[in-house]
Parts: C-alpha cells; sequence; structure tokens
DNA sequence: ATCTACGACTAA
DNA sequence: TAGTCGTAGATG
C-alpha cells in the first residue's frame, strides 16, 4: 500500500499548477464501459496505469480495480467518485497486457470485466468484506436495551478480542451457527453496540518458514561448552543441540547460524521429540524467527548438459525455423508423434533468452506433466516458472509476480499463462496447438489461447511457433498460403519407426462369434502376446463410467437426468447413476420403477467396463484405468503415471487422457475400442477431431527402438478417414478435409460464430431463438445465419438450449461490423419484455 | 454482478 | 395497511 505520504519527493505543487486527474477503471464485473473516478490531489504522483485500485461501486460496494487510463476530462454528466486508495506503486498489468485484453474483450465480444476477472489470480482481486466492532461508547452495564442470547454471544466474542479488532460476517455465520445473523447485527447496530465498516484486504499470503537457531549469545567455544555441561542431565535436549550442531556448523563457520535451520527438520526427526524443542527455545538457548521464502525455491543451476546434441534433423529442423522467422513471425512446426519438437522448443528458448526476451511455452493441460517440467527445469533452473491449473492462488501470484519482477524468464503453462504479465516477449511456443483445450467455452471470455498467442506475439514482437503432429486444418491452411512459414519432421527421433496401424472389423467378428465383450479376439490376443513379452500396453475409450444407459428390458424405461436431456450413466464402483453434464446422481435401481421388472441391464460402455472385463478375461494383468474419476484427487494421475512408468501396472484404459503427450519407452500395442463414437459426431470438426485423436493415441505406441502395433476396432472400416490414419499421410487427411471445408463454407474459409440462446422454459427458449434468428437475418442476411436448432442435449442444468450458427466473411473490416451487428441484434432481444429470463451467449470460433 | 427503488401481491 | 416478492434500471 502506498497511502503513506513520501517525504522524499519534491514538495507538493501549489494549489494553482495543480491539475485535477481522472481515471478510468476497469471494473471486475461484466459491464460494457469503463467507469471514471477521481484522483484525490495529494495521491497525484501515485497513479499508475496497470495498478490497482479501490473504489466505492454503488452504495455498498468497495471493488479492486485495475486503472487503465489517466486523464483530465471532467466528466460531464456526473460527479466522479474519489478513489479510496491506491495498492500498487507499480504496474500489476503491463502496457502490453492492456492492449491484449482489449483486443480480446473486442475480439471475443466480451467485457473488459469479464477478461480481467479471467486473467487475474484471485489472490490479486482483493476482498472486500464487511466486519463489525464493538462500539467504543457502548457499555454493557449502561445499556438500556435488552439483548438476547444470540446478541451476548457476539459481543462476548467482541469483548475477547484484542483491541481493534473485528469479526467478519462469516465469522459471525460461524458463531452463532446460522446463515440468518443479518437481522442480529441489524439489531445490535440499533442499539450502537456495534459498528460497521467494510476492510479490503490482500488475499495472496507470502509462505512463512519457521526457523531456529542458537541465541547469539552461545556462538563461541567456550558458551557451547558450558551449555552441554548444563544439558548432560537433560538428554532429550542433548539431542536436538547435537542435531542442530550436526546440521549447521557453527564451529567452522559462525555465520551459518544466522541462517539457522528448519524448525521442523529438528521436530520431525525421528528421535527427537517436539517438546524438548520447545523447552529449547524457552529457556533461551535456542530462538525462533520466521522466514519469508519463495513457494518456488531455487534450483540449483541448471544440471543439464546445456548444449546436448540435436539429431541431424532437429537440428535442420530448427535452423529452418529460425530462417523462417527472419521475415516471417509465425511458424508451423509439424512433427510426427515422437520426432522429438521438445528438444527443439528447448533449444530454440535457450536461443531467444540469449537475446534477452522472455519466453512463453503453452501447453494443454494434460500435456503439462511433472515429465516434461523436470526436464525444464533441468535445462533452465530457476528462470523457469510454471503455471499450471491445479496450483494454488498462492502459487499463481508468485508466478505472476515473478514474471512482472523478472525473476522468471520463461514460463511453461496452460491456457490461462497467456495472461501473465509479460512486457518482452521474444519468443511463444505453442505446444499441440490443434488442442480443443486452448478453447475456454464456460464463462466468458470464450477464448482461444493460440489466438491470444499469436495476437500478444503480434503485439510484442515475438515469434511464436505452433507445434503439432496433427495441426488444425485452418492452422496448416495459413501455412500453405505462406502467412506462417512451415517445417516438417516426418521421422521419429532415433531408431522409432511409425507404429504399424490395423482395422478390426466388429461387425464381422460379431457375426463370427469371436468377439468377448468387447474385445475382438485379434486384439485380446495381441495383449497377452504384449503381456507375455513384458512390454505394456494402452487401451482408448472415449467414454468414461461403466455404462452411458441403463435400460429395463421389459418396458423400455431409462433413467434420465433431472435436470439435463441425457440418460444418466452407471458407474459400478459408486453404484450409482451419474449425469456427466450436472453432476446429478441416484443410486442405481435394481428393479424398474416404472413396471417392476427385475431385469434392468445396462447398454453401451465405458472405461470402468473395459477396465472390467479385461480384468475377469485376463486376470494376470494389472489393469490401471485413468479418466476424469480416477484423477479427482490431487496427485492421482501423478500417481497412475508413476505407477505406469515403473511397470507396476501393464494395461492403462483410458479415455482422452491417455491421448496427449504421454512418452512410455514401454509401450508397444494401443488399443481403441470403439472408434465409432469418435467419427460419428454432428459437426463440421468431427472428421478433423476424429483424425487427430486416432493419430495422437496411436502415436502412444512404439518408441525408443520398438516398432509399435495399433489395433482401431470399428464396425465400419470403409470410413474415409481410416485410410488415412492408416497411411500416416496427413496431407492426404488435410487436402481432402480442405476440399469440404471450401465446399461447405467453413473455417478457413469463413468465421464461425455460434449464438446460445438458453431459457428454463422450452417454448420461450424456442420463441427467443427465432426472434434473435430474425433480428441476426435482418441485419447479416439470410445466407449468414444458420438455424435456430436444437443441440443434440438440447436441455443441460435445466436450462432448454436453441443455437444459432452464424458464418462470416473473413476480411477484418466485415468481421468488425458484423460483431457490432450481432450485439445489436441481442440488444434487440433483450429489450423484448417476454424473453427477459433468456440469456444470449456469443461464441467466436467455436471448437 | 449486485444493489435499489418501485410496483404488485398476499396476509390479516 | 404492512410486509414480502419480483423485476427494471443503474452503477462513475
Amino acid at each position: 500500500m502506498s497511502l503513506a505520504l513520501d517525504f522524499t519527493s519534491p514538495a507538493p505543487a501549489s494549489a494553482a499548477d495543480r491539475v485535477t486527474l481522472f481515471a478510468d477503471v476497469i471494473l471486475p464485473l461484466p459491464l460494457p464501459r469503463l467507469y471514471t473516478y477521481r484522483v484525490p490531489y495529494e495521491l497525484n504522483d501515485n497513479v499508475v496505469i496497470g495498478g490497482r485500485v479501490i473504489v466505492q461501486f454503488g452504495a455498498k460496494k468497495t471493488l479492486s480495480c485495475i486503472v487503465a487510463a489517466v486523464h483530465e476530462q471532467a466528466p460531464k454528466d456526473y460527479q466522479a467518485k474519489y478513489i479510496l486508495e491506491f495498492i500498487d506503486d507499480a504496474p500489476v498489468v503491463t502496457q502490453p497486457q492492456l492492449k491484449l485484453f482489449r483486443w480480446m474483450a473486442d475480439y471475443y465480444m466480451c467485457t473488459l470485466g469479464e477478461v480481467i476477472n479471467a486473467a487475474l489470480p484471485s489472490a490479486l482481486k482483493l476482498s472486500s468484506e464487511s466486519r463489525i466492532q464493538l462500539h467504543p461508547a457502548f457499555s454493557r452495564e449502561e445499556n438500556e436495551y435488552p439483548l438476547t442470547a444470540q446478541e451476548e454471544q457476539i459481543l462476548d466474542a467482541l469483548g475477547t478480542l484484542e483491541e481493534s479488532k473485528a469479526l467478519t460476517f462469516t465469522e459471525v455465520g460461524e458463531l452463532l451457527g446460522v446463515a440468518s445473523f443479518h437481522k442480529v447485527i441489524k439489531s445490535l447496530m440499533h442499539k450502537e453496540a456495534i459498528f460497521l465498516f467494510e476492510h479490503t484486504a490482500d488475499k495472496y499470503s507470502p509462505k512463512v518458514l519457521k526457523k531456529v537457531r542458537l541465541a547469539h549469545h552461545f556462538v563461541n567455544e567456550a558458551s557451547l561448552e558450558m551449555l552441554f555441561n548444563t544439558l548432560t542431565s537433560k538428554p532429550k535436549q542433548l539431542d536436538v543441540l547435537m542435531k542442530y550442531l550436526q546440521r549447521v556448523p557453527v564451529y567452522q563457520n559462525e555465520h551459518a547460524n544466522h541462517a539457522g535451520m528448519e524448525k521442523a527438520a529438528l521436530t520431525s526427526s525421528p528421535h527427537l521429540s517436539p517438546s524438548a524443542v520447545n523447552t529449547l527455545i524457552k529457556n533461551g538457548v535456542l530462538e525462533q524467527f520466521d522466514q519469508i521464502v519463495s513457494r518456488f525455491p531455487l534450483e540449483d543451476e541448471p544440471t543439464a548438459q546445456l548444449h546436448f546434441t540435436l539429431s541431424e534433423a532437429q537440428t535442420a529442423a530448427r535452423d529452418e525455423i529460425l530462417n523462417h522467422f527472419g521475415e516471417k513471425d509465425i511458424v508451423l512446426l509439424h512433427g510426427v508423434t515422437g520426432a522429438g519438437k521438445t528438444e527443439i522448443y528447448i533449444d530454440l528458448i535457450r536461443k531467444a533468452l540469449e537475446g534477452g526476451g522472455q519466453v512463453l511455452y503453452l501447453l494443454p493441460e494434460i500435456a503439462l506433466t511433472a515429465q516434461i517440467v523436470t526436464r525444464l527445469l533441468r535445462v533452465f533452473g530457476s528462470r523457469l516458472g510454471v503455471y499450471h491449473s491445479k496450483f494454488s492462488d498462492n502459487e499463481r501470484v508468485e508466478v505472476w509476480n515473478g514474471v512482472l519482477s523478472g525473476r522468471f524468464q520463461v514460463v511453461i503453462g496452460v491456457r490461462s499463462a497467456v495472461f501473465l504479465p509479460f512486457d518482452d516477449l521474444s519468443l511463444i511456443i505453442v505446444d499441440e496447438e490443434h488442442e480443443s483445450s486452448y478453447k475456454q467455452y464456460d464463462p466468458a471470455p470464450r477464448y482461444n489461447a493460440r489466438e491470444v498467442a499469436l495476437m500478444m506475439g503480434n503485439f510484442q514482437g515475438a515469434k511464436t511457433l505452433l507445434g503439432s503432429a496433427t495441426p488444425a486444418v485452418e492452422t496448416y491452411y495459413q501455412a500453405q498460403q505462406g502467412r506462417y512459414g512451415l517445417v516438417s519432421l516426418t521421422k521419429r527421433f532415433g531408431e522409432a519407426g511409425m507404429p504399424e496401424i490395423e482395422l478390426i472389423d466388429t461387425r464381422k467378428q460379431r457375426e463370427a462369434k469371436t468377439m468377448h465383450n468387447h474385445f475382438s479376439a485379434e486384439l485380446l490376443g495381441e495383449i497377452e502376446r504384449k503381456l507375455g513379452a513384458k512390454e505394456q500396453v494402452i487401451l482408448f475409450q472415449n467414454r468414461r463410467g461403466y455404462a452411458p444407459v441403463v435400460a429395463c428390458q421389459d418396458c423400455g424405461w431409462i433413467p434420465k437426468c433431472t435436470n439435463c436431456a441425457v440418460s444418466l450413466s452407471y458407474h459400478k464402483h459408486s453404484h450409482e447413476l451419474r449425469c456427466h453434464y450436472c453432476g446429478y446422481h441416484d443410486p442405481m435401481v435394481s428393479k424398474c420403477p416404472c413396471c417392476g421388472s427385475r431385469a434392468v441391464k445396462t447398454v453401451g460402455f465405458g472405461t470402468e467396463k473395459i477396465e472390467d472385463d479385461l480384468k475377469i478375461m485376463l486376470p494376470q494383468a494389472n489393469v490401471q484405468r485413468m479418466d476424469l474419476d480416477t484423477t479427482r484427487a490431487k496427485n492421482a494421475y501423478q500417481q497412475i503415471i508413476g505407477d505406469f512408468e515403473k511397470q507396476n501396472t501393464n494395461v492403462l484404459v483410458g479415455t482422452q487422457m491417455v491421448t496427449k503427450g504421454l512418452d512410455f519407452a514401454n509401450v508397444s500395442l494401443v488399443g481403441i475400442i470403439n472408434a465409432d463414437s469418435i467419427i460419428h459426431y454432428p459437426d463440421f470438426r468431427a472428421h478433423e477431431r476424429a483424425y487427430q485423436m486416432f493419430v495422437q493415441v496411436s502415436g502412444r505406441a512404439g518408441r525408443k527402438g520398438k516398432k509399435g502395433k495399433v489395433l482401431i476396432q470399428t464396425a465400419d472400416p470403409q470410413q474415409v478417414i481410416f485410410d488415412k490414419v492408416i497411411r500416416n499421410d496427413y496431407l492426404e487427411f488435410y487436402n481432402y478435409e480442405i476440399m469440404q471445408r471450401r465446399e461447405h463454407g467453413y473455417p478457413p474459409f469463413m468465421r464461425v460464430i455460434k449464438m446460445t440462446v438458453k431459457h428454463m422454459e422450452q417454448g420461450l427458449c424456442e420463441q427467443a431463438a427465432i426472434f434473435l434468428t430474425q433480428e441476426l437475418v435482418e441485419r447479416l442476411g439470410r445466407t449468414a445465419v444458420l438455424g435456430p436448432e436444437a443441440p443434440y442435449i438440447f436441455r443441460i442444468r435445466n436450462f432448454f438450449i436453441q443455437e444459432i450458427t452464424i458464418k462470416l466473411d473473413r476480411a477484418h473490416t466485415v468481421l468488425k461490423h458484423a460483431k457490432q451487428q450481432i450485439l445489436d441484434a441481442i440488444d434487440a432481444c433483450k429489450d423484448q419484455k417476454e424473453f427477459k429470463q433468456a440469456r444470449f451467449v456469443a461464441d467466436v470460433d467455436p471448437m
């Protein structure tokens, strides 16, 4: 906080030449405009663009927000309120970031407040909570009003607190054990027993280490000698002292004592008792002190040799990339799975750092594993920051501040790492650039981190490298058009060859009665063979749970979710029926509630059933499952990967999770249990998604010298897409797909904006969607608007859904104009009284 | 998002 | 008629 007057700064200007400053701030709310506040004269020098300030918004709320602009224009139509407090004396949001955030709000049709909300770790947003304090003039003895028991309870609690301490509303609620405490507080205020105030505080708290050291007067041989003598009768304390001296060589180096050692290391040692330590502290032998430490301890300097050698192909690719960067800002590195792209990235990062700029390395959530982080840490040491969604808020703030301070020059992170406060980026790497998890869908901003990264690179003059084994069709198109440089790696690193891919016709197998549950004889046989050879197997099934549907064999009754238009999935482990959209769950039924029949059977299958079947058919195999359900716990994912890596498990059954970035040397077989459900998906990206998924899973097979095998089970092997997968020919796939896109007017030729209309009532949802369609058609023309249409799952969390697809010309000016038209159309709908409860959402470049 | 003012509606 | 409920409208 920089509220205090700074006496070292020049004397305040005289009233005559004082300027009146106003600040436009970004409130962390979904409001379309910035709000203007007045800067108090005496704080004119404290205004920092990109710094946080506290303001009063409305009658009740104090909020922390970001200063976006400072100017002298007094607002004409209203009296600006004063800024209450300045939190930062340096920006927490850099100028290039503000520019980027503005672009995001514009492009993705959301508000700046929504962008800020997504961008800032919530510990940087200040929390404002009301607190109550004992009224100084109040005395219980002279009190004229009778007090209720609850009121007494609160006053008691306030009385035991230290001077000037206060209770938060939350604490009052906990104290009384009820949520409805506002009446009690109101009554106490009326009786002038308490008063209320707002308190805003930084939520970030530094990590504090409890340490101990020898009291300074013992730090010489003579006094230590005496100390030993006095402790001879106290063996426990002597043990502690010995341990301390062993860890902190006070004899050799007196200064070593100043740093002391961690208290926990003393108290948690097996033979030392905490009470002995505490006694020593109490008697003044040891002194305890706090040390603020980073949550990311400084690694020892890089251990890996900085100049590891790239293969010939890798070197060539790297040089080609650098060559392209000479004239182009964006390069696509198209390298088959296992080609060794990471080494190239590391080499490029090193080069960029030598030039003095910052580097951002983006990875999709599931690919950002300990494997890759450890590898980078070894090369870049403490210069590397990691930004992961599993991180606590405090950890995120430390990364944020570390980027601001320059401590972290390289950051490896997931989607939201594009929000970090870089101001001098020289290189951005977006690995697995085709990944749909780069697109945020649910809360606004509905952004694609790949596109944001490209724009950020553009703003900061950084070069951007997109990497993938299966580039997005849009990306490859840009490369073909010459807008991006294109570099290809067609061979795997080392001896490893591309895996051999085979299709298995499940329809034929079913007719021949050679299917065992969902396993063909071939797949089962191959699994057994691999296990016999002590090799490992990955099985992919794109559906979690035991069975997606449960049905009564007699009357056809199917349990459905009460909030969504989906059938409930059966989860055997918990013996529950679950909705995968809203989390609703019920115990599994044994008797049909409709006809009373006992013949309630599961239909279809998920990972849990595959795991189950396999355990029965191959009891000698050690099977592990990896999906959303088994990785919910904090370290479960690491645990499963670790077990598989150490070969404690032979077979890994999983959903999409097993397709991404995992690199196991001993996997020689990958099985796709049911390819059909992946292909038959009702949208224009279905084929692309399927192709990517098949190639990515296949890529898990046969690394480090072994040739792998991939078995794909399908009821329809004639599908064109399999041909491209088997021949491992991306270009063939791309040529086919780009033709389709051109023909049907989809990206990259047209731009898509998807409108979603939601309403609790089905009829009103449909009406609102029709109304919006009309408004859109009026503004954009009949051909640009498709729908409305109910999606396959037409109701989620009690909201009915209608979708409208808008296709637009890609030209920049057209697009900008069209977005304004769309916003106008939405406003027209909101003006309609009957649609007041409807929600209208625009999703730019949906995935 | 969240609060307020205002009108409508219900309980006595 | 007071108290409760729901919603349009503003927030600097």
